[in-house]
DNA sequence: GTGGTTAGGGGAATCGATTCCTAAAAGCCG
DNA sequence: CGGCTTTTAGGAATCGATTCCCCTAACCAC
């Protein structure tokens, strides 16, 4: 076709054909000049590459280069609630590394789905991803494995799964729970409730939940097996447990702790409609510093995680695979920050 | 190589050929029932078609045929900030759209950089996407241009970009503007005060501004003109702004409006670093009606944006496009939805 | 039985880059 | 200056699907 339509501003895209004949050499130079391997080209070749490049408006064709390679240099992540602003600060992280390093990501959200997860893990694969990065609903053992068993990089964000062997990146949940757990502790709380979703098959919560528990049954404290859980998408449940919570500890001191943002965000939004203050009526604390947190009444304490860190550290161990390293797979826990704000007070004078 | 290992649990990935060949056919009759053409296919053929795709665990690999069709099936998205919640919300009814017709999504995140967009725009055009849909920082005319020529359909959202014949969807900013502007009206506000990052090159923000602006003039108010701008990343700026604000109107009923979620946060943490009660010395109102607006003090007022269906309607665009409807360029805007809350009381009883 | 149509399917070129192997030209040494 | 290495470069196969064009057998009508 170019040899019928020449006219200089023809929108047909450029190939490298089109390079080759105009800087008068051959496909295999432009291919060297495109992949860096200059030592191998003379200066004066060189410079006509250019230009016919900079003519022609030419850009390589990702997929031909893909096709030949059997790499497509981009990287999938898959999020289990992209809305959630962890999954989006995690993409950041990761997409910084990423773009540095010359891949693409292509993102999908399976809000917990995990029929929606199985179907996007397939087209990840006919993309033919180089790597894959994943905050599992914690349901797709098999497909998970079978894209391990065809080599490629697969590393899990904030959630383990039991019984597969993947690179892992996320908050040091048990460390960062302890240490909360012992501050609200130290503020003289008589009951302290944990909210949170299911905690079967995730494992941050049950990490989370666990140095909770851990903590409170070595200080002999009442509140050791506290755990309130609910659907997050059924508010009733949620409100049925606060309500729970409010009659088991009536008279006492006592706070909340959500095991996330949202859980925390719902928490408050039912207090409000009991017409409870925070943090006089009840304490408040929780996993994930929202940008709101230190807005809402005197602010809200919670434990920040490191979450564009763990979005960098997954790309780059995505990369780091990719480059070759098969080393025994690595389980990185980032340390999360405290923040303490009003909604924790002492409640020692109390007593 | 298949020849030489044939084993059965084999980390090759199979192609096209080994189907036809464990099929009894040739690549042709394989190529067809991909691509759903059933109905030149036998039944008995179709079975053992799909029994050797079913056992060689057969993935079509989408660079061959992308190569080959001359696309990708798949769809950019350059977001300008993609850890603001109106983003993600594009990005998720985007992707419902995307998903369920074939494509993928192929995200960035440009914080607003002109010099990231245009790496994004070029790396995008690499990976030969069928469309583009995005958040433009407005700096970027002539390589989106560019893509125009070449017939890759461009959809922007929120903003357009003055001189660029491109679809556009967003909000009906100088409605839902008008209407919470009349509203504020009502509730007998003596100063109302604008409060936006540079609204120049963001017909978003120009719009918003102007539909504020139409409203108080037609009505005789004094914050007619009361604009106070700041770039977002110099807080103090903003503190600035706010004091003089505060300067300004002193002694009268006052409000302020956040030309969107973020800034509202930002407002609000100053006023309380200043010890200002909400609504009490000031109320507060602003665009976006983000998920903590109802907790925050007695709830925030806002404007909410039909984002999900923004990127449902970005994407339907880009589809139709793809189609090969080449009719006139599209301006979709959508309406928004005044929620009026606790921080903007009426305060006629006042005076 | 002949001509025509249709169902079912195959051969081979093709998309745009990469890569292996080969080869001409240039530089170097004694 | 002849033989050596090094530099610079090209030819052609290749990746995995799609697609154009062609072919054969069966069926149908007359």
């Amino acid at each position: 076709m170019s040899s019928i339509n020449e006219s200089p501003k023809s929108p047909q895209k450029a190939t490298i054909a089109d390079v080759a004949k105009a800087a008068g050499v051959s496909k295999t130079t432009i291919s060297r000049y495109l992949s860096g391997d200059y030592k191998s080209i003379s200066a004066g070749t060189l410079k006509r590459i250019e230009e016919a490049i900079a003519e022609l408006r030419y850009r390589p064709n990702r997929m031909a280069r893909g096709l030949r390679q059997a790499r497509s240099y981009s990287i999938g992540m898959i999020f289990a609630d992209i809305s959630n602003p962890y999954s989006t600060s995690v993409l950041r992280g990761a997409e910084d590394v990423c773009t540095r390093n010359g891949y693409s990501i292509i993102v999908c959200n399976t809000d917990n789905d995990p029929v929606k997860e199985k179907n996007y893990i397939a087209m990840m694969h006919a993309h033919r991803i180089d790597g894959l990065i994943i905050h599992p609903t914690g349901h797709n053992k098999d497909i998970l494995s079978e894209m391990a068993d065809e080599q490629i990089p697969v590393v899990l964000i904030d959630r383990e799964i039991p019984g597969l062997a993947f690179d892992m990146v996320g908050t040091d949940n048990y460390g960062a729970m302890s240490e909360a757990t012992r501050f609200f502790l130290d503020q003289g709380y008589q009951r302290i409730g944990f909210f949170s979703q299911p905690i079967k098959h995730v494992s941050s919560r049950t990490e989370r939940f666990l140095a909770f528990s851990d903590v409170l049954r070595n200080a002999d404290h009442p509140s050791a097996k506290d755990l309130y859980e609910f659907e997050i998408r059924k508010s009733e449940q949620l409100e049925a447990q606060l309500d729970r919570f409010i009659a088991e500890t009536d008279g006492q001191s006592r706070m909340l702790f959500a095991v996330n943002g949202i859980t925390q965000l719902k928490l408050i939004n039912a207090l409000q409609k009991r017409g409870l203050s925070i943090p006089e009526d009840m304490g408040i604390a929780g996993f994930d510093d929202s940008d709101w947190a230190p807005v809402v009444g005197s602010g809200i304490t919670t434990v920040e995680q490191p979450t564009y860190e763990i979005g960098q550290k997954a790309m780059e161990k995505v990369l780091q695979r990719l480059g070759g390293d098969d080393g025994e797979k690595e389980r990185i826990a980032l340390p999360g920050k405290l923040i303490v704000r009003g909604s924790t007070p002492s409640q020692l004078k109390k007593i």
